[in-house]
Order: structure tokens, then C-alpha cells, then sequence
DNA sequence: CAAGATTGACAGATCAATCTTG
DNA sequence: CAAGATTGATCTGTCAATCTTG
């Protein structure tokens, strides 16, 4: 079969270090995630804030920990899911520094629309069992090393 | 009394899913690789560019090709870069619709130092070969199948 | 009209600085 | 002061709309 044309088409360059492999799968998986919630308001970053808060409210240092992002960008997130009424603040008044993020009914329903959406199209790791295994090692070799110099611990 | 601290400190979730544990691994590695370059003032993205440049100048629709990113978002690091001084625009006098970028002098000084900056922190892939060849397998179908439906092919 | 590039509006993420509360 | 949260500035990235050139 021929090499039809030029690379306009999308390519993997063989030579392509791990990293660049991983970033790239990255941002694509974060597109087609999104994609597939987008005609409910939300992408990722909103989802994960929900899937954490499913089991109840969460002060904020914590749910930013559980969502793996800095406090700074989750009180950003925070703000947009607030004003689509999917969460709501509340004070804590054990600790008045703390905010609880609390779910509304609404967000509550967004998550469960958002997950059957989701779950239909969670097959795009098509290869053996094998190479996914070894792909979980490596990955979370990488998150373990990178995460603990940056995020302590 | 509050709860002693829990996980603050990190740990990876042995539920995740793979792509999770790829988008997480990815921020990481970003953060990490942009943290040993930030010195000379450029991050990944301006990294990326004039590493494609370093055979010479390029028109920005193939050079966002070649990086992986929508023409828009390449404009506006080529903005960045400009701006700096590491490369210049100037039209395609064959076809004035196109824009060629050109690295400077200053920007090719730029892309050695970073690369030896970088080449010396990229041992953070530890596990076996094995394990990393079907890592490779893996996020490389993962972005052939994604790449392909969103950027044509 | 089609291709190439740019601009506007926005989301996600970061760092640094600030405000509030303990 | 320390912890928690927020705000300002900036960068990367996206989509949609626009401008220029062929």
C-alpha cells in the first residue's frame, strides 16, 4: 500500500520520546472526554469536581487534592459550576476559614447524565491486557515520582 | 477535632482508569519539563516550535502540524516567540497567503541551551523496556484512533 | 469560494500576592 | 504567624468568526 501523500494526515513519529507520546494522548483524550459531555454544560475539569463531591460535601484544600489540581484552579472551577447552580459554597462553622462545596440536586443529576455518557465510550484502549498493564507500571512510576517532588510527600 | 490529616500527601488511585492516569502523568510531565526551562524564559510549547524550526524556516500551517496544535494556538505562540526575539514572520513571497517563520540567531542559542537543560532530567522513565515498548504501543494507538477522528485522515 | 492567518471569547492551569480566619 | 481561599497576571489550548490572498 502506498504512502499516499504528505503528513497533512496525523502521524506518530516513531522517534517520539514517551513524554511527547503520553502529552499527546493526553490532550486528546481530554477532547474526546470533552466532546462527549459537552452538550451538558460541562467538560473534565467540572466532572471530576462532581465525581468527587458524589459521596457528599468536601472542604476545598481537599477536594482540590482529590482532583489533583492547584486550590487556585479549582476555586476557578468551583466558580463556574456555582453559577450553573450544579454546587453551592457554604461556610464551614466548625473552621470559618474552611468553604464546604456542596452539590445541588442538579449537579447531582449532571453527574449521573454525564457518567452514562461517558461509560459508553471508555473503549478507546483497544490492545491486550499485557501492554495495558505495563502501560499502568510506567505511568504510575512517572505520576509517583513527579507527584511526590511537587505536590510533597 | 478534626479528621487527621488523610492523603494529603499524594498517592495514585489503583482504580484509575488509564486515562486518568495518562492526563495526570501528562500535567506532571509538562510542569516538570517547563520547570527545568523556565530559567530561560520559554515553556514547552515555544520548546516544541523551535525544535521544528531548527532545519529552518517553516510556513505556520505545517509547523502547527508539526507541533500538534490548532493554527490558532500556534499564532499565538509564535506571537510570544516573536515578541522575545527568538523568531521572526515574514511573508511567503510565492504565495502571500502563507507565513513564514524563521528562527533567529537569538532563538537557535535558545533551543541549544534548552536542550541540554532537558536532556539531562529525561530519566524519569525507570521501568523495564518491556514495559515501556508497550507503553509506546499503547498511547500510540490511543492517539492514532483519537488523532485520526479529530484531525482527519 | 478556499486557504492561511489572525482575533475575540472562553476554559483550564500555574505562580504570586492578598484577604480572612484561627 | 499559618491555613484556607481568592484574585491578578499569564500561558496553553479550544471554537467561532473574520480578514487577506489566491
Amino acid at each position: 500500500m502506498i504512502m499516499t501523500n504528505e503528513p497533512r494526515s496525523f502521524a506518530v513519529d516513531p522517534d517520539w520520546h514517551i513524554g511527547r507520546l503520553v502529552t499527546a494522548a493526553a490532550r486528546m483524550l481530554e477532547q474526546a472526554f470533552d466532546a462527549n459531555i459537552a452538550e451538558l454544560g460541562i467538560t473534565h475539569a467540572g466532572f471530576r469536581v462532581l465525581d468527587a463531591l458524589a459521596a457528599g460535601p468536601l472542604p476545598q484544600n481537599l477536594l482540590a487534592v482529590r482532583c489533583q489540581v492547584q486550590a487556585q484552579t479549582l476555586s476557578r472551577i468551583v466558580d463556574g459550576l456555582e453559577r450553573d447552580g450544579h454546587v453551592v459554597r457554604r461556610r464551614d462553622e466548625e473552621d470559618r476559614r474552611r468553604v464546604l462545596v456542596h452539590p445541588t440536586p442538579a449537579g447531582a443529576d449532571l453527574l449521573e447524565r454525564a457518567r452514562r455518557l461517558t461509560s459508553a465510550h471508555l473503549d478507546v484502549f483497544p490492545t491486550s491486557t499485557d501492554d495495558t498493564d505495563a502501560c499502568r507500571r510506567v505511568l504510575t512510576q512517572i505520576i509517583k515520582r513527579l507527584g511526590d517532588d511537587r505536590w510533597g510527600r
